[in-house]
DNA sequence: TATAAATTAGAGTAAAATAGTCCTAATTAG
DNA sequence: CTAATTAGGACTATTTTACTCTAATTTATA
């Protein structure tokens, strides 16, 4: 699978903090999406290091969107939320074990390319804003 | 990742089938690709099963292409390979913690939609030919 | 200023998927 | 007959995913 439950819970999440006028906490949004809190606290957390959330410690703290939903890739939202851009298959995680000796330079290293850059140039035009219509 | 090794394997194995004029055996595929022969021998019988390849058993057996390149989606190849299609993010298989409750009816589920059909166009439009040009 | 409500950081664990291995049986060209 | 080769199935090892737990830190507000 292309992405995890990361990418799940970033994008639901982040439809309820887009729709809130106050913080939104990762307890609430846990109980609205019946999700594991701690989980999900870690996520959040991804995503406000990233600056697609900003976060507010303490009392009446939680997040909030910085941006507008319409200047917010998904892809930087799956990004910040796997850790990593979203792979076809991933060369350079074998770098080791190659079959070809020298990542990039085997029979299907053109297709390989060829699909990734179609994923990645979809993700990046698509708009928080966008995948709700 | 989208794919696996098990795709991999395949599509630089049917690379080296498709250019040989006699059965190519498990064995000889596995030294001329550096990979471990009992695992791309599984593969191989899933392509077969699938009716991608056809395999001679016995003495000078082997695997030859049934069709021509330019009649075998690479979706079918993978699909043989991965042994379901490949996903952007499988629902059904959260079938039981799915948090929304019924599949498919959460917020994002349009874009996954979206998102999954355009995989599916292109790996179903490109033949094993195209990626090697 | 004490307290309760939050996020932050990091380590640790459980479950699932991936990537194999191994052995035995069946088939077939020579 | 026999050596070469695929077929099938059970098994194991490794890696990734999907979490959990605890302690520290920050901050509104009573
Ligand atoms: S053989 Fe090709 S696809 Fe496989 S790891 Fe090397 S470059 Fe990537
Ligand atoms: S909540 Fe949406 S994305 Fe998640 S499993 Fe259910 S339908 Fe799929």
């Amino acid at each position: 699978m292309l992405l995890t439950r990361a990418s799940e819970y970033a994008l639901l999440a982040l439809d309820i903090i887009r729709n809130a006028d106050k913080p939104k906490g990762a307890e609430q949004l846990s109980i609205e999406l019946s999700i594991p809190k701690s989980f999900l606290a870690k996520i959040l957390q991804g995503l406000a290091k990233e600056g697609i959330l900003e976060s507010k410690k303490g009392a009446h703290g939680g997040f909030v969107l910085v941006k507008k939903s319409s200047e917010i890739s998904i892809a930087s939202i799956v990004i910040a939320a796997e850790g990593k851009t979203p792979a076809v298959f991933d060369c350079s995680q074998y770098s080791t074990t190659c079959p070809n000796g020298s990542i990039g330079s085997c029979t299907i290293s053109p297709f390989l390319v060829t699909f990734q850059t179609k994923i990645d140039t979809f993700l990046q035009k698509l708009t928080l804003e966008d995948i709700f219509k």
